[in-house]
DNA sequence: TATTTTCCCATGATATCCCATAACATCCCA
DNA sequence: TGGGATGTTATGGGATATCATGGGAAAATA
């Protein structure tokens, strides 16, 4: 099982570049795209990213039936439609989009985040705030 | 089940490192992740510290769908945002990151304690204060 | 051609690997 | 029951490798 665990922070290049910390490629060196797929956080001012695996999961849910029905659902999980793919470079670093930056409010520095079978990158204000707030209980 | 017990107090030394006790890691000496997951203690001034066993079982319960889905809850139980993986170098030792040293005041000493599940580490003057306290029944 | 993106290499800081040593515990055999 | 031999452990430190980061050059794009 592919995890993520412990806090990185990172510098944004001018280039827009930001390395994935080590121990996260290392997570993702077995997969078969060599980088991550990122999204908006649902839940939190940061922007979410994984594995291949996981995207495959949720893929793998999909069923055919309900794919190729004309029911009024939209088959697809929302978070399809803001996912970006995100490739390393030779040295382990990925460009993040314009919007994303934003969303997050993410400018010089890049907190990764390991949750589990995520991670998240965090403005490094942003998530000292947010985890005091969280220690706080509420 | 991995079990920790007893109580060791070893050296931190001019590079950081500190060795985890041999009997600790015999018991982690099974796992993928050699090495241990730490993170400061909610309870008491301390690192606390785990094998990787115990966050796979955590990182288990989160389901590819919630975890992708639009679901308001934060993905990360609380204490993601506090854990690091501390890797063994190749004579048991970890380097504790400068945060969680200055969390449990530890300098030149740090005291192992097992407590079943989990260990503790201490800056020894502490660990002996809070013992004592326990003894009075406080 | 102007602009952006990709690839590649250089660099300094840091962590990792490796070996040496001293203290201690354990073992083994007379 | 000694008491030396062996092994393990914690600790120190030098050499090496890895990592994050910056920037130039080549390639792709518009």
């Amino acid at each position: 099982m592919a995890v993520f665990i412990g806090t990185f922070e990172n510098k944004v290049d001018r280039k827009g570049r930001i390395s994935v910390p080590a121990p996260f490629r290392q997570t993702l060196s077995g997969m078969p795209f060599q980088g991550i797929v990122a999204f908006p956080s649902r839940r939190v001012p940061a922007i979410e990213a994984c594995g291949m695996d996981l995207m495959e999961d949720l893929i793998a849910q999909q069923s055919t039936g309900s794919l190729l029905s004309d029911t009024p659902e939209d088959p697809a999980s929302p978070i399809f439609y803001d996912l970006q793919q995100l490739a390393f470079d030779g040295d382990g670093r990925v460009i993040l989009p314009q919007a994303f930056r934003e969303f997050a409010g993410i400018d010089t520095h890049g907190t990764f985040v390991g949750v589990g079978k995520l991670f998240q990158i965090w403005e490094p204000k942003s998530l000292a705030a947010y985890r005091s707030q969280r220690r706080e209980g509420r």
